[in-house]
RNA sequence: GCGAUCAUGGCGAAGUGGUUAACGCACCGGAUUGUGGUUCCGGCACGCGUGGGUUCGAUCCCCACUGGUCGCCCCA
């Protein structure tokens, strides 16, 4: 048997790197002052195409959707934002008198997709969403926070890529700018493009298949459309990332997938040498109707979302070991029949203690216990033989020194307390 | 969804249409009657992803399925 295509088992050894990550960003948004929200792993299938829309890959190609056993369509959440927000117009959070409601979430997203490094069927995000304030500096925050989610590890090769998609009159305006530019080369763009002329011309602009023709280099850009509010908006934007002394670059063609953005958009990609095919680490924007959209009162939002595995990769690719402490305290070796129950119960007081402690249940030679010790990479190993259980001691032998002496039974747990 | 490629013990990895499937690491045991990390010696696949087929005979040939990897698409 092995797992499904494009989902993985996260064994003793990886654990303890995500464990450390994801405390890290809880940490992180408790700084930024986010408060967790957990929202279901499956939703109404409707809930993604309202909310991403209907013309993205995701909803298109990339949902896993079935029929439950109520003939309900169900699908496994393919991102966050979606039922962040479906959440909070269902427990109408816009009536919180904490505003703008600041939440994050971590768990897994669920994509149909041919997998590759750094992309899986089951994958697990760390995201943020600030709903309820139209306010340059609370993008700024969030893409602060994006970043520093990455810095904070170690991470040193990355990039910053913002854009703005304008509001909705800057985008329509452009939108008929694309159709008037692209309409009469249709018939040269590849079909995906000649549905998206129709639907979503402004995804034309991030195909990759036409990227050379030659109508892409002159085709007009959202940033030349943006009315003066939105460009004012994003010059703010700018400006607070600049205060904050954090880099980015302008990419004009910087699109996103998700129907839902306008103003600002970002993506954060990985410099790092050898990184594979996939760069992209984290991506977000803002999302001003999509509250609306799913059925709440007008709530600006602004968010962005990150994948675990390839913030690992990413650590990785930059040669960097988080600090993981992979010791344990004490083990007990124990030998000869007398002595099995007394190491027990001295193992469980030590637990009792808080002192990690472990010992052998494989009936091995001392010699071989001594060695499973030393794999474990205990500090302490308590020998109890015969001869210290008739004189009521026991050996402790500091693992790193080599050096050994006897303690009173009656006054272990006190020395060990004070010595790890 | 399309294309390519791969699948041998816990891990890495050789190999052949036909008696005992290299080797390295790890692990276990011994040299050391009660003390680890070094060294030496020994042990460790009724099995070569799963299911069919070809053949006197398949781990090695063919097909399907499952899964990995890489590229395309797209993203996190």
């Amino acid at each position: 048997m092995k797992g499904p295509r494009g989902t993985q088992d996260l064994l003793p050894g990886v654990t303890e790197k995500w464990q450390y990550v994801e405390e890290k960003l809880k940490g992180l948004s408790k700084n930024y002052n986010y408060q967790e929200i957990r929202t279901p792993i499956f939703e109404h299938t409707e809930l993604f195409q309202r909310g991403v829309g209907d013309t993205t890959d995701i909803v298109q190609k990339e949902m896993y959707t079935f029929t439950d056993k109520g003939d309900r369509s169900i699908t496994l959440r393919p991102e966050g934002t979606a039922s962040v927000v479906r959440s909070f117009v269902q427990h109408k959070l816009f009536g919180s008198p904490n505003q703008p409601v600041k939440l994050f979430y971590i768990g897994p997203m669920f994509r149909y997709e041919r997998p590759q490094q750094g992309r899986m069927r089951q994958f697990v995000q760390y995201g943020v969403e600030a709903l309820g304030s139209e306010d340059p500096a609370i993008d700024a925050e969030v893409i602060a926070l994006a970043m520093s989610a990455y810095r904070e590890l170690g991470l040193k090769s990355l990039k910053l890529v913002l854009n703005s998609l304008g509001d909705n009159e800057s985008r329509n305006n452009h939108r008929k700018a694309l159709i008037d530019h692209f309409s009469p080369v249709k018939d040269e763009l590849c079909s995906d493009c000649q549905t998206r002329l129709e639907k979503n011309p402004l995804r034309i602009l991030d195909c990759k298949k036409d990227r050379d023709h030659e109508a892409m280099a002159t085709a007009p850009s959202i940033l030349e459309f943006l009315n003066d509010y939105s460009r004012d908006y994003f010059d703010q934007v700018k400006a607070y990332l600049d205060a904050m002394e954090i880099p980015y670059v302008i990419d004009k063609n910087l699109v996103r997938g998700l129907d839902y953005y306008n103003h600002t958009a970002f993506e954060i990609m990985s410099d790092a040498a050898g990184f594979g095919a996939i760069t992209t680490l984290s991506g977000g924007g803002r999302y001003n109707g999509l509250v609306q959209e799913l059925g709440g009162p007008e709530t600006p939002g602004i968010g962005f979302a990150l994948s675990i595995e390839r913030l690992l990769m990413a650590l990785d690719a930059e040669n960097i070991e988080l600090p993981i402490d992979q010791s344990l305290d004490c083990y007990v070796i124990a030998f000869g029949d007398e002595t099995k129950v007394k190491a027990a119960s001295i193992l469980q007081k030590l637990r009792e203690a808080g002192v990690q402690a472990d010992k052998d249940y494989q009936d091995k030679k001392m010699k071989a216990q001594f060695r499973a010790a030393d794999r474990l990479k205990a500090r302490f190993v308590l020998v109890l033989g015969e001869e210290e259980l008739e004189n009521n001691i026991i050996a402790v032998k500091n693992m790193e020194t080599g050096d050994q002496e006897n303690i009173g039974l009656n006054e272990l747990i006190s020395y060990i307390k004070g010595i790890i």
